[in-house]
DNA sequence: TGAACAGTTGAGCAATCATTCAACTATCTG
DNA sequence: CAGATAGTTGAATGATTGCTCAACTGTTCA
């Protein structure tokens, strides 16, 4: 934002630009669906998450379908844990993960539809 | 992928972990798939397809609509573009963006439910 | 109680990324 | 053609991030 003014002169097409901002939502609000929608934007995540959409799977298993050690898993799944899209259930020494939220398997299901068209 | 093995032992549940891996994608896909979702995971770009959404802008009135430079906003839609999420439309000196897809918007709204419910 | 195992956590590191700056291209107009 | 303006681009930089490693907690079982 070093530039004091974005064009040269003026806004070309105020009136667009007026009737566009009155539409959008506050800024928070961009940064709270930037911040959720990063979630999906990694390939483990994107892989975790679809596997908790088959089944409920605890970390042992996850790091095996996956191919990944049990801390990376850990680590992702307490990511997904704080932004409410994953929750666990303990089990004596083995703790289940499954998905939070139907909007889960719509975001995913809604990107294979775009990169598979 | 350091751990030359997962748990201890064995997986816990190989049945079910066989089940799942059955019903996943390939990892590739993963990657694709990430890579598209990625794109929706920054404010700026965020901010910038929502706008979109709502009516087609030039760069100049992207970058007065969102208080950034114009190069800032040249570089993130070069790299909507290339993810085939906008599309330019030159007229003289003025391009002019659009969406390029309505998964967009599906993705966008999809994630605008989860974040106000 | 202590050994074994599932899972978590924090520090550190390498890779990725969003923005800035400056130089560039392209188009219009006088 | 020359000046002005819209937009693009590449290098540099500071911030973020995903993974590893090692140490830790919590639970089970003999």
């Amino acid at each position: 934002m070093e530039q004091t003014f974005c064009c040269e002169r003026e806004v070309i097409h105020q009136d667009v630009v007026a009737e566009v901002r009155e539409k959008l939502s506050s800024a928070e609000e961009y940064t709270s669906l930037a911040n959720l929608l990063k979630l999906f934007g990694d390939p483990t995540r994107a892989r975790l998450l679809h596997a908790l959409e088959v089944h409920e799977l605890c970390v042992c298993d996850l790091a095996a379908l996956l191919g990944v050690t049990k801390s990376a898993v850990s680590h992702q799944l307490k990511t997904l844990r704080l932004a409410n899209l994953v929750k666990p259930r303990r089990d004596g020494q083995v703790v289940y993960y499954s998905l939070s939220d139907d909007h889960v398997r719509a975001i995913l299901n809604m990107g294979f539809e775009h990169i598979r068209e």
